[in-house]
RNA sequence: GGCCCUGUAGCUCAAUGGACAGAGCACUGGUCUUCUAAACCAGCUAUGCGGGUUCGAUUCCCGCCGGGGCCGCCA
């Protein structure tokens, strides 16, 4: 890595120094080395010389942070001058209260349009990761309704610090969790029995009333068919302070379509079973039908799972009986007022956790204890949990999980992301499959399509609440900074499509020589280095985010990417008509845009979106039309 | 009450303890007979309050104020 080779210099030039006895006897602080953010400041600079100044104050020493910074930049300039494989820096200057600032050289700049080239499909790729093993577990809504806008923020999440991960050297497997036991689907069965009985059209509307005894009537939207003889009309949604109870089942017009393609499936059969009171048959068959339509939506949006991991399996394999015997033998567990508890306080969990209720059932928790087991047993040196805003409480808890079974805690990171609200009419609302108003995440992607979504999802920083203003993000959509970037992508491919109309074939320019680009004019050269240092930048971006976590680091990138490159594409002709460019300055801007491209299409492939080759400009205009200035 | 996240430009958000706090949108001007103007250029405005650590704080620590969330023998 770039960074290494700079890191590498400054901390060769330190020992040389230190050897030939220039600093008394201290310890030598590690070497920072940081991105200035005034391009002034040169490429990287590193704060070494006002650490050792300190390190020096601190045991009575002399030695001013600018003196220490000369003497060092001194040594760097003799090293970078002797030394081949250390050509890249040009320049070094000591600034500031004493930072030394390294610049890289212009023409090493233009050379690098090969390498970035011959990087290809691999371009920004590293191995921090050295092949650990990791499990990255995101999204794993429940199968008892759609895929809201709310936990869809893990599907971008995840989906793109995978490929981020993957690209840093880790051996990533995505994994969805299904919780497809447990009370939920009895529930489901519950308000499935009815749909199932209205569809048929047996007399289920007097249970209505038992619905509304059991919630507050805005929690509960049945459909307008399921309405009907009510008579109620939509009355506007009461402004309710007190905390809704929960209805018993799933009530909306989803439920009316699941129920639909149960009874096509099965044609009724399970209602007449005996053991559909309650409705666990029938719960199940619905689950079933939901996690489809949930892996639909999941490649719809582009997101990729390797595993789908099912909790109903865990049961009949023993997993969760040798669960709770790792942790009995483990000393962990203790039967208190009849129930079973594991005592996850004392590993950093906030309390202590029934594992086995006094019914003698188990709990959910033992289903979360046998998947950890498994996924540690399965050989994953990490497990990464990406989880909403109201699991906080998860982290201690799967912590000291994975030490209960015997495991590092460390080894389990835990990811939560922030709210996601969405804004309409200018007004902020929250939502909730439990206040009956959650928006999908396939309604979403009808209205913008899935490159505009995902985009949209990971500008933000993952803990940063997110509030998706859908009429903005609809009628700007021409103005969307993810459509930007792939439009630089755009923008490129018809160039090269141009260059093929005139005759040029890619092996004209494949070997051109970048050093032509050396004597264009100032602003044109600066256009070109800017855009060469950004394709440079890459592989520390996919470094940074893999390592954090943080995949919106790569949207900031693409973003930036995607302005160098316009920048360059506007100062720099190459095939335009009028402009008088020479023949080698021609095929040298061809091979540089090529590169450009390169990294634009591998930018937008990390982020898990399409690089179009060609962005019709229709849309933009019917905005322009459907909106006219006032 | 305990705990988690959060407060930066008019709005939505960035900023591995660094130098002059950046983008996008919005607004005001300028660039198209030209490789796609979905672009480019110029201009405007900000770290909630008070302490502390540090050569240096938007960043770390403490307090206050404000916003969101979680604290079940539900899953």
């Amino acid at each position: 890595m770039l960074q290494d080779t700079i890191r590498d210099i400054i901390t060769k030039a330190v020992a040389a120094l230190t050897e030939h006895g220039a600093f008394p006897d201290v310890e030598i602080p590690a070497v920072e080395i940081m991105r200035p953010q005034v391009a002034a400041h040169g490429d990287y600079s590193t704060n070494v010389a006002m650490k050792l100044a300190a390190a020096l104050r601190s045991v009575g020493l002399p030695g001013t942070p600018r003196a220490l910074a000369e003497t060092i930049a001194t040594e760097i300039r003799e090293m970078v001058a002797v030394v081949p494989a250390y050509d890249l820096v040009t320049a070094v200057e000591v600034a500031g209260p004493g930072f030394i600032n390294l610049r890289l050289g212009e023409r090493w700049l233009l050379r690098q349009t090969a390498d970035v080239l011959a990087a290809g499909a691999g371009l920004g790729a590293v191995d921090v990761g050295r092949g650990t093993r990791v499990n990255l577990e995101f999204v794993s809504a429940n199968p008892t309704g759609p895929v809201t806008v709310a936990n869809g923020r893990g599907a971008f999440l995840g989906d793109a610090l995978g490929n981020l991960m993957h690209a840093a050297g880790y051996d990533v497997t995505k994994e969805y969790y299904f919780n497809d036991a447990g009370g939920q689907i009895d529930q489901l069965g519950f308000s499935m029995e009815r749909y199932c009985r209205f569809i048929l059209g047996e007399p289920v509307f007097c249970q209505i009333d038992d619905i509304e005894n059991e919630a507050a009537p805005e929690v509960v939207k049945p459909s307008a068919r399921f309405q009907k003889g009510k008579g109620g009309g939509d009355s506007a949604p009461a402004q309710t302070a007190a905390k809704p109870r929960k209805p018993r089942g799933y009530y909306d017009p989803y439920y009316e379509s699941v129920a639909e393609r149960l009874l096509m499936r099965d044609g009724g059969a399970l209602l007449e079973g005996p053991a559909t009171e309650g409705g666990p048959a029938l719960g199940k068959a619905a689950a079933d039908i939901i996690m489809r339509d949930i892996q639909d939506t999941m490649r719809r949006m582009n997101v990729e799972f390797d595993v789908w991991f099912n909790q109903a399996s865990l049961a009949p394999s023993g997993e969760i009986e040798a669960g709770i015997k790792a942790l009995r033998d483990g000393g962990y567990l203790e039967e208190r007022a009849g129930a079973v508890w594991m005592k996850s306080s004392q590993l950093g969990d906030d309390q202590d956790r029934v594992i086995i209720k006094s019914s003698g059932e188990p709990t959910y928790i033992t289903s979360d204890i046998a998947y950890m087991r498994n996924k540690f047993e399965r050989g994953f040196d990490q497990l990464i949990f990406i989880l909403g805003p109201d699991h906080h409480g998860y982290i201690g808890r799967l912590k000291a999980t994975a030490a209960m079974l015997g495991h590092d805690p460390e080894r389990v990171h835990v990811l939560i992301y922030g709210n996601v609200a969405l804004k309409v009419g200018g007004r902020t609302m929250r939502m909730g499959k439990r206040l009956g108003n959650a928006v999908t995440l396939d309604e979403l992607d009808d209205e913008l399509g899935a490159d505009v979504t995902r985009f949209f999802y990971l500008m933000r920083a993952n803990e940063t609440p997110l509030d998706f203003d859908l009429e903005l993000a609809r009628k700007q959509t021409s103005d969307n900074p993810g459509l930007s970037v792939q439009y630089a992508h755009a923008r490129a491919s018809g160039v090269f499509r141009k260059a093929e109309e005139r005759g040029i074939a890619p092996d004209q320019y494949a070997e051109a020589d970048p050093l032509a680009l050396a004597n264009d004019r100032p602003d044109e050269l600066a256009a070109e280095l800017n855009l060469l240092r950004e394709l440079l930048r890459l592989e520390e971006v996919v470094e940074r985010a893999a390592a954090t976590h943080e995949p919106h680091l790569l949207t900031a990138y693409g973003m930036a990417l995607a302005e160098a490159y316009h920048l360059f594409y506007d100062t720099c002709p190459i095939l335009k008509a009028g402009s008088d460019v020479p023949r080698d300055v021609q095929m040298a801007r061809l091979r540089l845009m090529a590169a450009a491209r390169a990294g634009l299409a591998r930018t937008l492939h990390l982020l898990g979106m399409d690089a179009p080759e060609r962005m019709e400009r229709e849309a933009a205009e019917a905005v322009a039309h459907a909106s006219p200035a006032e």
